[in-house]
DNA sequence: GTGAAAGCGCTAACAT
DNA sequence: ATGTTAGCGCTTTCAC
C-alpha cells in the first residue's frame, strides 16, 4: 500500500497534458492559470483535456516551486486533557465548522494544529506543511507570543480585542456584551453578583470588565469572581462548593459562557434555589444548546454570523500584504428563562 | 507578504545543514532518518546540529521525492447548510477532537476534508494534498462509494458495522446498542413506541433494526417510524406535527441520537405531556449535554472511549499495507431521568 | 560510511 | 505565443 501522493493511481501530470495536446509543459502550466499570452484556442484545447483527465496540480510541487499555496492552518486546543475528556467549548467547534466551510468555498486546503509553546514552533510547523496563514481560534493565553508571531507569519486571531494588539483580531464585541449583563443585572436590582469565569482568559476579562461599567451605580451591592476553566465539570463543582461556602447565595450569575452557565443552573438548583427566582443567571455565546436547555439560557449572541467568513476573509487579505483590521462584532442580548424573559417560544 | 512555505524566514534546510556538518546533503537526510550506515558520531553531530536550529524537513518536498507523506484526511460534513446552520452533531465534533489528538500525538498531519460526490473526486483530492490516508466520520449514505474507494486508497470509516462492507469500520455496536433499548422499553412495558431518527441512514437503520429484536415479544404493541434528519429543529418539529396529528401520543420514545432526543423531550412537553411520566426517551450516544439535560437524558454509550484512537490506528495499519479488521465497540445503557432512571447524581 | 548524480511535478526567466 | 533551461528541497540509486 503506502500510496504517497504522487505517482501513484493513474494520476495525471502536467507532463502528460503537454503531450496529449502536443504542447510544452510550461505552457500547460500558462494555460491552466490563465496566464497572459497563450493562444485562446490553446488554452481552450489544454483546459479541456484537462477536465476531461480530471487533472489536479500536485500541490506539493507547486509549493515546492515556491508558489504561495492555497492552505491554511486552524490552530485551537482539540487535545482532550488526557483523562477529563475537557473538549473544547461547543462554541469553538461551532465556528471551527463555519471557518472550515468558508476555506472550502475558496477552494483552499485546511490543517489542523495544535497549540505550540513559542513563536518558533508555530513558524517550523507552518513553514513545515507549507501553510500560507494561519486562523486561532482564541488567544489561548498567548497574546504576547502572538503579537511576535503576527510579524513574521500571516495570521488572524479569534478572540478579544485587546487594545495594544498589532495583530488582526476578529471578536465578538464582549466589552460591550459584558456591559449588558451589567445593566440587566442593574434593572433587575441585583444585589449580589457572581462572576464565573476565568479572568486570565482574554476574553473573559473583557467581558468581567463591561460588566462592571454597566452594573457600576447600582447601589449597594457587592461582586465576587470565581474563577474557573472551561469545563462544565470544574464550573458545576467550583459553583457548588462556592454557594456552599457562602452565608448567603448570590441572587445573580453571570457565567463567561454558556457552558459554565449551565454548569452554575445545574449547581444552583442542587443547593434547592430556583432559576430565576432566587438567582438570574446569564451566559455568553449563544450556543444551540442555550436554547434547548432548561430553563432556556439568558445570553449574549452577535447579531450576525459572520465570524467565520470574516476570519477566512481577514487572513486572505493579510496573505495578500493588504492591512486588515480588527472587527468587533456587535452583540445583543437574548432574553429568555433564565433571567426570567419569556420563553423562546410559545407553549402548545 | 504571502509567505510560501519555504524559503521564507530563515528556514533551515538539509543543504545548510550539510555545509554546517562538513558533509553532502544525502548524508544530513541519511542521518536524520536514522538510516543504516552513517557512522553514529557524524549522525550525532548532525542531529545536534538540526535540534539546534530547529530544522523541520520540508514536507512538500518529500511528497514531491515520492515519499509517503505523514498526513492524514478527515473527511466529514461541516458545511453549515446555507442558512439553516445545521452544524454536525455534537458527538462529530467530539469525535473529531480525539482523532484529531490522536494524529497529533503521532506527529501526522491532518487536513480537513468536504464530502465528494465520488470516488474520483475523492482520489483527486487527497492525491493533490497528498494524504496517505483518509477518515471518514460517519458513512453520509456513501457506503457504495467508500467500498469502491477502500479498494483504491487506505480508508477507515466511522460508522455502521454492514455486513456486506469490505472496507475497515470502526463503529459503536449499534445493533445491541438498539437492542438494549428496545429490551428496556419491553421491561417497562411500553406499548406504543415512535423511533425517530432516518432509517436511510446506516447507522440508523442497524439502531432501529437492533430495537426491533430487543422489543420483540412484548404482546400487544406498536411500533412506528418518525423518518427525520440529524437536525434539532426539524426533529423538534417533526415530533411536534407527529403528537398533535395522533389520536394518542407513544409511551416511548427512542432517538436515534441524543440530540433528537432533546428535541422529542421538547416538542412531548409542549404537548402539555411529562418526560418520564407519559412518555419515556432514550436517545444515543451520550453527548456531554446528556448528562446535563433536563431531565437527563438516558442512552447508549460505548464502554470505552478509544473510538478516535482506533481509527487512526486502523488507518495507520492499512496504509502501511496490514490488513486492518472492523471493529465493534460495545456499548451499554446509561439509564437516567428521561426514561425513569436515578438522576445523574444525588442532588446536595 | 559517504558522495555524486538524477529526478519527483511544477513555475519563473529567458529565449525565440 | 510558445519552447528551453534551470531549480525549489529532498530521497534514491549507484559509485567509491
Amino acid at each position: 500500500m503506502v500510496r504517497s501522493n504522487a505517482s501513484s493511481s493513474g494520476r495525471i501530470t502536467m507532463a502528460d497534458l503537454a503531450r496529449l495536446a502536443g504542447v510544452s509543459i510550461p505552457t500547460v502550466s500558462r494555460a491552466l492559470r490563465n496566464i497572459d499570452s497563450v493562444l485562446p484556442e490553446t488554452r481552450a484545447r489544454i483546459q479541456a483535456l484537462a477536465a476531461e483527465h480530471g487533472f489536479v496540480a500536485n500541490a506539493a510541487a507547486q509549493a515546492l516551486r515556491g508558489r504561495a499555496s492555497r492552505k491554511i492552518a486552524i490552530v485551537f486546543d482539540f487535545q482532550s486533557a488526557g483523562l477529563g475528556r475537557t473538549s473544547p467549548d461547543a462554541f469553538i467547534f461551532e465556528l471551527l465548522g463555519d471557518v472550515a466551510h468558508a476555506l472550502t468555498i475558496r477552494d483552499f486546503e485546511i490543517a489542523l494544529c495544535p497549540r505550540e509553546p513559542s513563536t518558533e514552533r508555530y513558524e517550523q510547523k507552518f513553514s513545515e506543511i507549507g501553510a500560507s496563514g494561519a486562523i486561532f481560534l482564541g488567544q489561548g493565553g498567548q497574546h504576547d507570543l502572538l503579537q511576535n508571531l503576527a510579524t513574521r507569519y500571516p495570521i488572524v486571531v479569534w478572540g478579544a480585542l485587546l487594545p495594544d494588539s498589532t495583530y488582526c483580531i476578529v471578536g465578538s464585541d464582549n466589552f460591550t456584551g459584558g456591559r449588558l449583563v451589567g445593566e440587566e443585572f442593574k434593572a433587575g436590582a441585583r444585589k449580589s453578583v457572581l462572576l464565573v469565569g476565568n479572568p486570565e482568559t482574554e476574553q473573559v476579562r473583557m467581558r468581567f470588565g463591561g460588566f462592571a461599567v454597566g452594573f457600576a451605580g447600582s447601589g449597594q451591592n457587592t461582586v465576587d469572581t470565581l474563577p474557573v476553566g472551561f469545563s462544565y465539570e470544574e464550573a458545576h463543582r467550583a459553583v457548588l462548593e462556592s454557594l456552599k461556602a457562602r452565608p448567603k447565595p448570590p441572587d445573580g450569575i453571570f457565567a463567561a459562557t454558556d457552558t459554565l452557565a449551565m454548569a452554575a443552573i445545574r449547581a444552583i438548583r442542587e443547593t434547592g434555589l430556583v432559576v430565576p427566582d432566587d438567582v438570574v443567571v446569564i451566559g455568553y455565546n449563544n450556543i444551540p444548546q442555550a436554547q434547548t436547555f432548561e430553563p432556556a439560557l439568558t445570553t449574549i449572541q452577535e447579531d450576525d454570523h459572520r465570524a467565520g467568513s470574516l476570519l477566512v476573509e481577514k487572513v486572505m487579505q493579510i496573505r495578500d500584504g493588504v492591512r486588515a483590521s480588527s472587527v468587533s462584532l456587535s452583540v445583543s442580548l437574548i432574553r429568555r428563562l433564565s433571567s426570567g424573559g419569556p420563553a423562546p417560544d410559545a407553549p402548545a
